[in-house]
DNA sequence: CATGAGCGG
Protein backbone atom coordinates (compact mmCIF):
# COMPACT_ATOMS: atom_id res chain seq x y z
CA UNK A 1 0.00 0.00 0.00
CA UNK A 2 1.23 3.57 -0.82
CA UNK A 3 2.23 6.04 1.95
CA UNK A 4 -0.82 8.17 0.41
CA UNK A 5 -3.43 5.39 0.98
CA UNK A 6 -2.03 4.03 3.82
CA UNK A 7 -2.34 7.81 5.59
CA UNK A 8 -5.71 8.43 3.89
CA UNK A 9 -6.91 5.89 6.01
CA UNK A 10 -6.02 7.90 9.30
CA UNK A 11 -7.45 10.77 8.01
CA UNK A 12 -10.53 12.85 9.79
CA UNK A 13 -12.60 15.65 8.84
CA UNK A 14 -13.13 18.29 11.60
CA UNK A 15 -16.04 19.95 11.07
CA UNK A 16 -18.31 23.10 12.50
CA UNK A 17 -14.57 24.12 13.21
CA UNK A 18 -14.06 27.73 14.71
CA UNK A 19 -13.09 30.36 12.66
CA UNK A 20 -10.25 31.13 15.24
CA UNK A 21 -8.99 27.78 15.17
CA UNK A 22 -5.11 27.20 14.34
CA UNK A 23 -3.19 24.20 13.14
CA UNK A 24 -1.03 24.79 16.10
CA UNK A 25 -4.29 24.28 18.32
CA UNK A 26 -5.36 21.07 16.55
CA UNK A 27 -1.84 19.70 16.42
CA UNK A 28 -1.47 19.98 20.25
CA UNK A 29 -5.19 18.52 21.17
CA UNK A 30 -4.87 15.51 18.45
CA UNK A 31 -1.75 14.47 19.25
CA UNK A 32 -3.23 13.62 22.87
CA UNK A 33 -4.31 10.88 21.38
CA UNK A 34 -1.22 10.01 19.18
CA UNK A 35 0.79 10.86 16.46
CA UNK A 36 -0.57 13.03 14.00
CA UNK A 37 1.44 13.45 10.47
CA UNK A 38 -0.16 16.51 9.78
CA UNK A 39 -2.93 19.06 10.03
CA UNK A 40 -4.72 20.75 7.57
CA UNK A 41 -7.31 23.55 7.93
CA UNK A 42 -8.67 24.39 4.79
CA UNK A 43 -8.76 28.20 3.99
CA UNK A 44 -10.71 30.03 0.38
CA UNK A 45 -7.63 29.91 -1.87
CA UNK A 46 -8.13 33.61 -2.46
CA UNK A 47 -9.31 35.25 0.68
CA UNK A 48 -7.56 33.17 2.68
CA UNK A 49 -11.02 32.63 4.89
CA UNK A 50 -11.21 29.83 7.00
CA UNK A 51 -13.94 27.37 5.75
CA UNK A 52 -14.98 25.88 8.63
CA UNK A 53 -13.39 22.61 8.40
CA UNK A 54 -10.17 20.95 8.67
CA UNK A 55 -8.25 17.48 8.06
CA UNK A 56 -6.41 15.61 10.93
CA UNK A 57 -3.90 13.06 9.21
CA UNK A 58 -2.89 10.60 12.06
CA UNK A 59 -0.06 8.05 11.23
CA UNK A 60 -2.02 5.20 12.75
CA UNK A 61 -5.50 4.28 12.30
CA UNK A 62 -6.41 3.35 15.33
CA UNK A 63 -5.31 6.87 17.19
CA UNK A 64 -7.67 8.60 14.58
CA UNK A 65 -10.48 5.88 15.66
CA UNK A 66 -9.69 6.84 19.37
CA UNK A 67 -10.06 10.62 18.49
CA UNK A 68 -13.33 9.77 16.68
CA UNK A 69 -14.26 7.83 19.96
CA UNK A 70 -13.33 10.23 22.34
CA UNK A 71 -13.23 14.09 20.77
CA UNK A 72 -15.96 14.09 18.55
CA UNK A 73 -18.52 17.40 19.95
CA UNK A 74 -15.21 18.42 21.94
CA UNK A 75 -15.55 22.39 22.38
CA UNK A 76 -12.85 24.00 20.33
CA UNK A 77 -13.01 28.57 21.00
CA UNK A 78 -16.49 27.59 22.14
CA UNK A 79 -17.98 25.63 19.24
CA UNK A 80 -18.36 21.96 19.20
CA UNK A 81 -16.44 20.16 16.78
CA UNK A 82 -17.80 17.11 14.85
CA UNK A 83 -15.54 14.64 13.36
CA UNK A 84 -16.44 12.28 10.73
CA UNK A 85 -14.17 9.57 8.54
CA UNK A 86 -12.59 12.42 5.70
CA UNK A 87 -14.93 10.79 2.76
CA UNK A 88 -14.04 12.17 -0.11
CA UNK A 89 -16.43 10.74 -2.49
CA UNK A 90 -19.32 13.18 -2.16
CA UNK A 91 -22.09 11.76 -3.83
CA UNK A 92 -21.89 8.88 -0.52
CA UNK A 93 -22.29 12.40 1.84
CA UNK A 94 -24.98 13.64 -0.29
CA UNK A 95 -27.35 11.32 -1.35
CA UNK A 96 -29.73 12.24 1.86
CA UNK A 97 -29.55 8.02 2.25
CA UNK A 98 -29.74 7.46 6.03
CA UNK A 99 -30.23 10.92 7.30
CA UNK A 100 -32.78 10.66 10.31
CA UNK A 101 -34.22 13.79 11.59
CA UNK A 102 -35.54 14.15 14.96
CA UNK A 103 -37.55 17.02 16.89
CA UNK A 104 -39.01 17.84 20.00
CA UNK A 105 -35.60 16.88 21.64
CA UNK A 106 -35.60 18.28 25.24
CA UNK A 107 -33.28 20.80 25.94
CA UNK A 108 -31.01 18.91 27.80
CA UNK A 109 -30.14 16.35 25.25
CA UNK A 110 -26.52 17.43 24.22
CA UNK A 111 -24.88 16.01 20.98
CA UNK A 112 -22.81 13.27 23.36
CA UNK A 113 -26.54 12.11 24.78
CA UNK A 114 -28.29 12.18 21.18
CA UNK A 115 -25.28 9.77 19.93
CA UNK A 116 -25.74 7.68 22.94
CA UNK A 117 -29.56 7.07 21.73
CA UNK A 118 -29.16 6.48 18.55
CA UNK A 119 -25.45 4.85 17.98
CA UNK A 120 -27.11 1.57 18.59
CA UNK A 121 -28.98 1.12 15.46
CA UNK A 122 -25.66 1.21 13.42
CA UNK A 123 -22.83 3.50 12.29
CA UNK A 124 -23.34 6.65 12.04
CA UNK A 125 -21.32 9.05 9.63
CA UNK A 126 -22.31 12.50 11.69
CA UNK A 127 -25.16 13.21 14.07
CA UNK A 128 -25.68 16.90 15.46
CA UNK A 129 -27.76 18.37 17.67
CA UNK A 130 -28.64 22.18 16.32
CA UNK A 131 -27.86 24.74 18.43
CA UNK A 132 -27.55 28.60 18.91
CA UNK A 133 -25.87 31.24 21.81
CA UNK A 134 -29.35 30.09 23.80
CA UNK A 135 -27.96 26.41 23.45
CA UNK A 136 -30.14 23.35 22.17
CA UNK A 137 -32.50 24.43 19.38
CA UNK A 138 -34.64 21.13 20.23
CA UNK A 139 -33.67 19.25 16.77
CA UNK A 140 -31.18 17.28 15.60
CA UNK A 141 -29.82 15.35 12.55
CA UNK A 142 -28.19 11.48 12.92
CA UNK A 143 -26.75 10.74 9.17
CA UNK A 144 -26.10 6.90 9.21
CA UNK A 145 -23.94 5.01 6.93
CA UNK A 146 -26.80 2.87 5.71
CA UNK A 147 -30.30 3.09 5.33
CA UNK A 148 -31.29 0.24 7.10
CA UNK A 149 -30.06 1.68 9.75
CA UNK A 150 -32.43 4.99 9.81
CA UNK A 151 -34.90 2.55 9.44
CA UNK A 152 -34.73 1.16 12.11
CA UNK A 153 -34.02 4.01 14.31
CA UNK A 154 -37.08 5.54 13.41
CA UNK A 155 -39.18 2.35 14.00
CA UNK A 156 -37.75 2.40 17.15
CA UNK A 157 -37.31 5.45 18.35
CA UNK A 158 -40.34 7.74 16.87
CA UNK A 159 -42.41 8.83 19.75
CA UNK A 160 -40.32 7.14 22.04
CA UNK A 161 -40.09 9.41 25.28
CA UNK A 162 -36.36 10.85 26.36
CA UNK A 163 -35.95 13.09 29.32
CA UNK A 164 -39.70 13.83 29.72
CA UNK A 165 -40.27 14.46 25.90
CA UNK A 166 -41.58 12.36 23.30
CA UNK A 167 -39.40 12.98 20.40
CA UNK A 168 -40.49 12.71 16.49
CA UNK A 169 -38.06 10.70 14.40
CA UNK A 170 -38.52 10.42 10.79
CA UNK A 171 -36.18 10.57 7.57
CA UNK A 172 -34.44 13.75 6.58
CA UNK A 173 -36.09 15.57 3.77
CA UNK A 174 -34.45 18.45 1.89
CA UNK A 175 -35.59 21.71 1.88
CA UNK A 176 -36.77 21.37 -2.26
CA UNK A 177 -38.63 18.06 -1.18
CA UNK A 178 -40.11 20.18 2.14
CA UNK A 179 -41.45 23.02 -0.26
CA UNK A 180 -42.78 21.02 -2.52
CA UNK A 181 -44.75 19.00 0.22
CA UNK A 182 -46.36 21.93 1.41
CA UNK A 183 -47.43 23.38 -1.52
CA UNK A 184 -49.06 20.22 -2.38
CA UNK A 185 -50.80 20.16 0.76
CA UNK A 186 -51.69 24.24 0.66
CA UNK A 187 -52.80 23.56 -2.91
CA UNK A 188 -55.07 21.13 -1.76
CA UNK A 189 -57.10 23.47 0.70
CA UNK A 190 -60.47 22.70 2.32
CA UNK A 191 -60.25 25.35 4.94
CA UNK A 192 -61.43 29.00 3.52
CA UNK A 193 -60.51 32.39 5.62
CA UNK A 194 -62.67 35.03 5.36
CA UNK A 195 -62.21 38.68 6.31
CA UNK A 196 -63.72 41.96 5.89
CA UNK A 197 -67.95 41.79 6.72
CA UNK A 198 -69.86 43.27 8.83
CA UNK A 199 -70.53 42.52 12.38
CA UNK A 200 -74.10 41.64 10.97
CA UNK A 201 -72.93 38.63 9.28
CA UNK A 202 -73.21 35.46 11.75
CA UNK A 203 -72.51 32.41 11.58
CA UNK A 204 -75.77 31.21 10.12
CA UNK A 205 -75.21 33.75 7.42
CA UNK A 206 -71.76 32.66 6.34
CA UNK A 207 -72.76 29.66 6.34
CA UNK A 208 -75.83 30.13 4.19
CA UNK A 209 -73.42 32.46 1.52
CA UNK A 210 -70.95 29.77 1.08
CA UNK A 211 -72.84 26.88 1.59
CA UNK A 212 -73.37 26.83 -2.07
CA UNK A 213 -70.14 25.96 -3.15
CA UNK A 214 -70.24 22.57 -1.01
CA UNK A 215 -70.70 20.61 1.76
CA UNK A 216 -69.38 22.81 4.74
CA UNK A 217 -67.91 21.08 7.59
CA UNK A 218 -67.73 24.10 9.91
CA UNK A 219 -68.67 27.87 9.72
CA UNK A 220 -66.79 30.08 12.21
CA UNK A 221 -67.04 34.00 12.70
CA UNK A 222 -65.05 34.93 14.86
CA UNK A 223 -65.27 36.85 18.21
CA UNK A 224 -64.06 38.79 21.12
CA UNK A 225 -64.71 37.70 24.70
CA UNK A 226 -67.72 39.41 24.92
CA UNK A 227 -69.17 38.29 21.78
CA UNK A 228 -69.08 40.84 18.79
CA UNK A 229 -67.68 40.20 15.66
CA UNK A 230 -64.19 40.36 14.52
CA UNK A 231 -65.31 41.00 10.79
CA UNK A 232 -64.00 37.95 9.67
CA UNK A 233 -63.92 33.88 9.95
CA UNK A 234 -63.51 30.36 8.52
CA UNK A 235 -64.93 28.11 6.34
CA UNK A 236 -64.28 24.56 5.94
CA UNK A 237 -65.47 22.67 3.43
CA UNK A 238 -65.73 19.23 2.86
CA UNK A 239 -63.42 18.93 -0.50
CA UNK A 240 -61.03 20.96 -1.89
CA UNK A 241 -62.73 21.58 -4.86
CA UNK A 242 -65.90 23.32 -2.79
CA UNK A 243 -63.40 25.44 -1.60
CA UNK A 244 -61.65 26.69 -4.85
CA UNK A 245 -64.82 27.47 -5.88
CA UNK A 246 -65.51 29.66 -2.80
CA UNK A 247 -62.26 31.44 -3.21
CA UNK A 248 -62.65 32.05 -7.16
CA UNK A 249 -66.53 33.00 -6.69
CA UNK A 250 -66.49 34.92 -3.57
CA UNK A 251 -62.54 36.97 -2.87
CA UNK A 252 -63.47 40.68 -3.73
CA UNK A 253 -67.06 39.83 -3.86
CA UNK A 254 -69.61 42.76 -1.55
CA UNK A 255 -71.26 41.06 1.84
CA UNK A 256 -73.88 43.20 2.64
CA UNK A 257 -72.17 46.58 1.19
CA UNK A 258 -68.28 45.47 2.17
CA UNK A 259 -65.65 43.92 -0.06
CA UNK A 260 -64.55 40.90 1.08
CA UNK A 261 -61.50 39.01 1.27
CA UNK A 262 -61.66 35.29 0.83
CA UNK A 263 -58.45 33.14 0.29
CA UNK A 264 -57.38 29.73 1.45
CA UNK A 265 -57.07 29.67 5.15
CA UNK A 266 -53.28 29.64 6.63
CA UNK A 267 -51.94 28.03 9.66
CA UNK A 268 -51.53 30.63 12.04
CA UNK A 269 -47.39 29.67 12.23
CA UNK A 270 -47.48 30.07 8.11
CA UNK A 271 -49.02 33.61 8.45
CA UNK A 272 -46.26 34.10 10.98
CA UNK A 273 -43.47 33.11 9.13
CA UNK A 274 -45.45 35.08 6.13
CA UNK A 275 -45.60 38.07 7.82
CA UNK A 276 -42.03 37.82 9.40
CA UNK A 277 -40.92 37.32 5.75
CA UNK A 278 -42.32 40.50 4.75
CA UNK A 279 -41.69 42.61 7.97
CA UNK A 280 -37.65 41.20 6.84
CA UNK A 281 -37.85 42.19 3.29
CA UNK A 282 -39.31 45.59 4.62
CA UNK A 283 -36.70 45.99 6.59
CA UNK A 284 -33.60 45.18 3.63
CA UNK A 285 -35.26 48.00 1.36
CA UNK A 286 -35.06 49.91 4.69
CA UNK A 287 -31.43 49.02 4.74
CA UNK A 288 -30.57 49.50 0.86
CA UNK A 289 -32.37 52.79 1.14
CA UNK A 290 -30.16 54.39 4.00
CA UNK A 291 -27.01 53.06 2.17
CA UNK A 292 -25.92 56.30 1.36
CA UNK A 293 -25.02 58.00 4.69
CA UNK A 294 -27.44 58.57 7.74
CA UNK A 295 -27.99 61.42 9.82
CA UNK A 296 -29.01 61.23 13.20
CA UNK A 297 -30.96 64.73 14.24
CA UNK A 298 -31.54 65.67 17.85
CA UNK A 299 -32.91 67.94 20.24
CA UNK A 300 -35.72 67.85 17.75
CA UNK A 301 -38.65 70.65 18.43
CA UNK A 302 -41.54 68.57 19.15
CA UNK A 303 -43.84 70.40 16.27
CA UNK A 304 -41.60 69.23 13.34
CA UNK A 305 -42.69 66.32 11.54
CA UNK A 306 -41.72 63.98 8.66
CA UNK A 307 -42.66 66.53 5.60
CA UNK A 308 -41.11 69.89 7.66
CA UNK A 309 -38.21 67.76 8.01
CA UNK A 310 -37.51 66.61 5.02
CA UNK A 311 -38.01 70.44 3.35
CA UNK A 312 -35.48 71.75 6.00
CA UNK A 313 -32.88 68.86 4.60
CA UNK A 314 -33.73 68.89 0.99
CA UNK A 315 -31.85 71.44 -0.51
CA UNK A 316 -28.37 69.62 0.59
CA UNK A 317 -28.83 66.77 -1.66
CA UNK A 318 -31.55 63.59 -2.64
CA UNK A 319 -33.10 62.29 0.33
CA UNK A 320 -33.73 58.46 0.27
CA UNK A 321 -35.52 58.47 3.72
CA UNK A 322 -36.35 60.99 6.57
CA UNK A 323 -38.36 60.11 10.02
CA UNK A 324 -39.51 61.77 12.72
CA UNK A 325 -39.21 59.16 16.01
CA UNK A 326 -42.77 59.21 18.08
CA UNK A 327 -46.31 60.06 17.24
CA UNK A 328 -47.59 63.21 17.30
CA UNK A 329 -48.03 64.88 20.63
CA UNK A 330 -45.62 62.17 22.43
CA UNK A 331 -42.36 62.91 19.89
CA UNK A 332 -39.03 61.84 21.24
CA UNK A 333 -37.16 65.15 20.11
CA UNK A 334 -35.39 62.67 17.45
CA UNK A 335 -35.12 61.84 13.94
CA UNK A 336 -33.02 60.49 11.07
CA UNK A 337 -32.29 61.71 7.43
CA UNK A 338 -30.73 59.96 4.97
CA UNK A 339 -29.17 61.73 1.84
CA UNK A 340 -27.92 59.57 -1.01
CA UNK A 341 -24.05 60.29 -0.35
CA UNK A 342 -21.82 61.08 2.08
CA UNK A 343 -21.08 64.44 0.61
CA UNK A 344 -24.43 65.14 0.75
CA UNK A 345 -24.34 64.09 4.31
CA UNK A 346 -21.46 66.21 5.50
CA UNK A 347 -23.09 69.63 3.74
CA UNK A 348 -26.18 69.24 5.57
CA UNK A 349 -24.66 68.23 9.02
CA UNK A 350 -22.17 71.56 8.84
CA UNK A 351 -25.21 73.51 7.61
CA UNK A 352 -27.93 72.53 10.00
CA UNK A 353 -26.23 71.62 13.10
CA UNK A 354 -27.31 74.41 15.81
CA UNK A 355 -29.28 75.73 13.51
CA UNK A 356 -32.64 76.24 15.26
CA UNK A 357 -36.04 74.57 14.12
CA UNK A 358 -39.38 75.85 15.85
CA UNK A 359 -37.64 76.35 18.72
CA UNK A 360 -34.76 74.62 19.06
CA UNK A 361 -31.55 74.17 18.21
CA UNK A 362 -30.40 71.15 15.88
CA UNK A 363 -28.00 68.85 17.46
CA UNK A 364 -26.87 66.50 14.54
CA UNK A 365 -24.52 63.67 13.80
CA UNK A 366 -23.37 61.95 11.17
CA UNK A 367 -24.14 57.99 11.33
CA UNK A 368 -21.49 55.75 9.16
CA UNK A 369 -22.97 52.29 9.33
CA UNK A 370 -25.71 51.22 10.59
C1' DC B 1 -42.28 24.90 16.18
C1' DA B 2 -38.15 22.75 14.47
C1' DT B 3 -35.63 19.22 8.17
C1' DG B 4 -27.18 21.10 8.77
C1' DA B 5 -23.32 20.71 6.27
C1' DG B 6 -20.06 18.31 4.19
C1' DC B 7 -13.84 16.87 2.00
C1' DG B 8 -7.19 18.84 0.88
C1' DG B 9 -2.17 17.89 -0.25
Amino acid sequence: MSLEAKYRLASLYVGDLHADATEDLLFHKFSAVGPVLSIRICRDLATGQPLGYAYVNFLQLADAQKALDTMNFDVIKGKPIRLMWSQRDAHLRKSGVGNVFIKNLDKSVDNKTLYEHFSRFGKILSSKVMSDEQGSKGYAFVHFQNQSSADWAIEAMNGKVIRDRQVFVAPFKNRKDREAEFSTKASEFTNVYIKNFGDDVDNEKLKGIFSKYGKTLSVKVMTDSSGRSKGFGFVSFDSHEAARKAVEEMNGKDINGQLVFVGRAQKKEERQAELRQMFEQLKKERIGRCQGVKLYIKNLDDTIDDEQLRKEFSSFGSISRVKVLGEEGQRKGFGLVCFSSPEEATKALTEMNGRVLGSKPLNIALAKRH
